[in-house]
RNA sequence: GGGCGCUUAGCUCAGCUGGUUCAGAGCGUCUGCCUUACAAGCAGAGGGUCGGGGGUUCGAAUCCCUCAGCGCCCACCA
């Protein structure tokens, strides 16, 4: 077989895809196997695959195909969200293309829309994730909105309404005025905005209402001047002795000039301002308490969609951010703005239409979260369900304990539609189904002549987490069949890998629903994942345009360069500053490993007596691969699968390649002898085997060239397993690294005095040559025609160290005496102050005295062999001068 | 305003239940090499005193205090 000189990944990587697929390689059944589950966050039905959902599948698809070569069942169940908000706002963006308004359908003619856009667009991503090789169950495929999803969304909502936890109320929520619903506090964004304070006058009334001709006023401070039509009242400390004279009195609101109470509560803030607040109470969270507390009406000045209403009688009709302009400008005219400032303050935005919240008094439905949340958090705390990093367990905790209640209802078409149906005598029954809503109706009202045409179905659709929440369950339809074979196996699934700005939308809520429907956690683990940023740290998005492309750099540089890219930089919990030169430096492993394949491969065998030094290369090599196995298997088990892939890496190219291929590397031409060449490509099926589940495609490639396989015979499914390393593969490696030091301490002099690889050199040990036993392998890699030991070395010699055995290389007349002695001075200097170091810790007494037997132990151990060194460096050095 | 976390080579990070010459890795940099697996490569080298200060200890990158800078989360001060 030829190979070709570059690993060319579009030639393989389609290929094997198929292959996995046609063999079903991917599909899981419950058999008598170990589960091992994930259940993917399902990304927006609509959405494109962007760098942070390859970060985020890859990790998962790592760990899924690291244990199915563990031997245990895996199971990654695939999925899409219907994304309510994003979704719609995208049918309403796409209608309005078309010049058709929302308004102008009907529910159904609009969901007819919506469903058109979702088939036509739905599932895009999950078909860009197989270019990344992830190892889905297809035939699994879900989405939040399927029937059984559905069925399980609805069935939850009764039986939470039946054990009273779901509620239906008029209460502040948040309105998002561009999407025109509610919204729950999760989806409110906090931002800083630079805006203005503005001072209004409001004049003291008479008895009549109206001014009292003293002129005098009282000013409120307000960052929101057009919600004044909606004032009730103005509020003052009782405490405040600047404004005591308020206390009792009427005040006029400008240019509305209604007659409003002063109040008195200690909610005011004496120092802000002047310590006269203003109370909106329909447009403002705590002037709504306020209003409660003190019996005010309420007055909504303000439409949907966020412009002035009727009911304010002035700027009907206008936005709220026009009027703000305006009414600063009128009431300027008017004499009553004492004055503006700067300010800043915090904004909430919509997270999904990033417009300005306005807090609105509306019906809505509620989920009582106390409950949920008291059952939900002491797994956490408990570690029972493990986070990574563990950071994170104090976020949920404070949420937990600060926890309110859930705003459900969306004032939306796209989503799960509240099963709740209103009766034409007023009041509502929930039920699963209109039939049995019917039922429940004529059971409430004693009427067994309504039809489920007299029933009027609410109109709002669930919040999207309400879905999602289920997710574990309903994948595996354990809210419909509860005890199903598939949600008894495969339930709790192993491990979440998501990030950590779900953490309260997502994860928290699954542990809420896992434990209250299946009374279990619903994943053993959570992975949380960090932000993939550019390199400059800064997020990616569109408009700055520094998010390039998955699928561009799968073709730039493979989808194994790719996801070794990502990893490479991907701690758990940490931000990954993504460059494409890290897929560089994939696609390079990638080929590294190609052309080391293409020399064993290139291998002619014969019967031939194994080499000593083969021997040793053999033994040392089973001895790093049983050490990095067990190093990676443990850094498995913490989730670092960054450094798991590090120290794959290493094992590869500096152990592998630039050692042990060296090693065992017959000459040219030369045939190699058969017990070297198996052990070879022995290390070659364990070493493409613990790359595997990184870099799929080029290891099932190469896996498959090893050795002949059988048809549907794949890397995917080959048992990983590796002895875990003894003292004597510790003994071995140490010595092999001296070694190494050896062989650098030759090709250092050879560099410095450039003498080319090919001119064989003589090599002198002083005193005890310590690695006598691996000689052969010295000689092999440094290049050496012998090795001597001598009781002094020979002049005209390059030295160096290696522990505490000198080390020379006689170079006739390449030696620069001058050089030679500079060197061995600075490195004579820094003994010496080496041993200054260990001196004065031995002659502390406190130090002899109080620190353990052991750790004296070595630093006499250090001043022997400092001073060993120093007096070989001595003679040295006089040989050198003489 | 509260909470959490970070600050170690040019860059990204590991080490932090205190003690193996512990100061590490990858990338980048520098030097020399187109050496018949690989120039997307090979060989070699240089580089930090662990953010500042103080403390505990025989001993601190590692524990405590403090200051500074950065990041994240939460919070109703208009």
């Amino acid at each position: 077989m030829e190979l070709a000189s570059k690993y060319n990944p579009a030639d393989v990587e389609g290929k094997w895809y198929q292959y996995w697929l046609d063999h079903k390689l991917f599909s899981s059944k419950p058999d008598g196997r170990e589960p091992y589950t994930i259940v993917i966050p399902p990304p927006n039905v609509t959405g494109v695959l962007h760098m942070g959902h390859v970060l985020n599948e890859t990790i998962q698809d790592i760990l899924i195909r690291r244990a199915r070569m563990d031997g245990k069942n895996a199971c990654w169940v695939p999925g899409t969200d219907h994304a309510s908000i994003a979704t719609e706002a995208k049918v309403v963006n796409r209608l309005a293309e078309k010049g058709i308004k929302k308004s102008d359908l009907t529910r159904e003619e609009f969901l007819k829309y919506a469903w058109e856009w979702t088939d036509e667009h739905g599932g895009i991503i999950l078909k860009q994730l197989r270019k990344l090789g992830a190892s889905c169950d297809w035939d699994r495929t879900a989405f939040t909105m399927d029937e059984k999803r559905s069925r399980s969304v609805i069935k939850v909502f009764c039986d939470l309404y039946n054990k009273g936890l779901i509620y239906r109320g008029v209460r502040m929520v948040n309105w998002d005025p561009k999407a025109l619903t509610a919204l729950s506090d999760e989806e409110v964004v906090y931002k800083e905005e630079h805006s203005k304070l503005y001072y209004l006058r409001y004049m003291i009334a008479g008895e009549d209402g109206k001014p009292d001709g003293s002129g005098r006023y009282a000013v409120v401070a307000t960052t929101r001047p057009e919600t004044i039509m909606g004032d009730t009242a103005m509020c003052i400390n009782p405490n405040d002795p600047k404004n005591t004279w308020l206390k009792g009195r009427k005040v006029i609101v400008p240019l509305v000039n209604r007659c409003i109470p002063v109040i008195e509560d200690d909610y005011v803030d004496i120092e802000f301002g002047t310590g006269c607040l203003k109370v909106t109470p329909a447009h403002d969270v705590n002037d709504y308490m306020l209003g409660e507390k003190h019996n005010l009406p309420s007055i909504d000045i303000f439409n949907d969609n966020g412009t002035i209403s009727e009911a304010a009688g002035l700027y009907v009709g206008m936005d709220r951010f026009d009027v703000r302009r305006q009414i600063a400008a009128d009431l300027e005219q008017a004499g009553l703005m004492e004055k503006t400032e700067d300010y800043t303050n915090k904004v909430g935005f919509s997270e999904r239409t990033n417009v300005p919240i306005e807090p609105k008094l509306s019906m809505q439905w509620f989920l009582k979260m106390e409950h949920l949340a008291k059952i939900a958090l002491e797994p956490v705390m408990k570690d029972e369900i493990r986070f990574y990093p563990a950071k994170y367990k104090n976020t949920y905790r404070h949420w937990m304990e600060n926890i309110k209640d859930w705003c459900i209802s969306r004032q939306l078409w796209w989503g799960h539609r509240i099963p709740a149906y209103y009766l034409p005598q007023g009041g509502f029954v929930v039920a699963e189904t209109p039939e049995k809503a019917l039922e429940l109706a004529r059971e409430k009202t004693g009427n067994q002549d309504l039809t489920v045409n007299d029933l009027r179905q609410d109109e709002d659709a669930l919040d999207t987490w309400f879905s999602s929440w289920l997710w574990p369950i309903s994948l595996f339809d354990g809210i419909n069949h509860p005890g199903n074979e598939e949600i008894n196996y495969y339930y709790p699934t192993s491990v979440l890998v998501t990030g950590p700005d779900i953490i309260f939308f997502w994860v928290a809520r699954m542990i809420m629903a896992g434990y209250e429907y299946q009374g279990q956690m619903p994943f053993k683990d959570v992975y949380f994942t960090g932000i993939v940023r550019d390199k400059l740290g800064r997020k990616m998005s569109k408009s700055l345009g520094n998010s390039p492309d998955p699928l561009d750099l799968i073709e730039r540089y493979g989808a194994d360069g790719v996801r070794m890219g990502m990893m490479l930089s991907a701690p758990a919990g940490n931000d990954i500053l993504f460059d494409d030169a890290l897929c560089e430096q994939g696609r390079n492993f990638n080929n590294k490993i190609w052309n080391a394949f293409r020399l064993v491969k290139g291998w002619q065998t014969a019967d031939m007596s194994q080499p000593e030094s083969a021997a040793i290369a053999t033994r040392w090599f089973d001895a790093m691969l049983r050490t990095t196995a067990a190093e990676v298997a443990d850094l498995f088990g913490k989730y670092r699968l960054s450094e798991a892939l590090m120290a794959v890496y290493r094992l590869f190219w500096d152990e592998f390649s630039s050692w042990y291929l060296e090693m065992v590397k017959p000459a040219y031409g030369q045939p190699i002898d058969r017990t070297t060449y198996d052990a070879t490509l022995r290390y070659f099926d364990t070493q493409l085997k613990l790359l595997h589940p990184f870099m799929p495609f080029i290891t099932e490639e190469l896996w498959q060239h090893i050795y002949d396989r059988k048809p549907g015979e794949s890397i995917m499914l080959s048992p990983l397993h590796t002895d875990a390393p003894t003292t004597d593969d510790t003994t071995l490696i140490a010595h092999i690294e001296r070694v190494k030091n050896i062989v650098a301490g030759v090709r250092t002099v050879r560099n410095q005095k450039n003498i080319a690889p090919k001119e064989a050199l003589a090599l002198e040990v002083t005193g005890e040559n310590p690695e006598a036993a691996f000689d052969s392998v010295t000689m092999k890699m440094a290049n050496l025609s012998q090795i001597t030991t001598v009781a002094q070395k020979s002049g005209n010699t390059a030295a160096f160290m290696v522990g505490t055995t000198e080390y020379a290389v006689p170079i006739g007349n390449l030696i620069d005496v001058e050089a030679e002695i500079a060197k061995q001075e600075a490195e004579l200097k820094h003994l010496e102050g080496f041993l200054a170091g260990v001196m004065k810790k031995l002659s502390n007494e406190r130090f002899v005295a109080n620190a353990p037997e052991a750790v004296v132990a070595m630093e006499r151990k250090k001043q022997a062999d400092a001073e060993s060194k120093i007096a070989a460096l001595k003679e040295s050095l006089t040989q050198l001068k003489k």
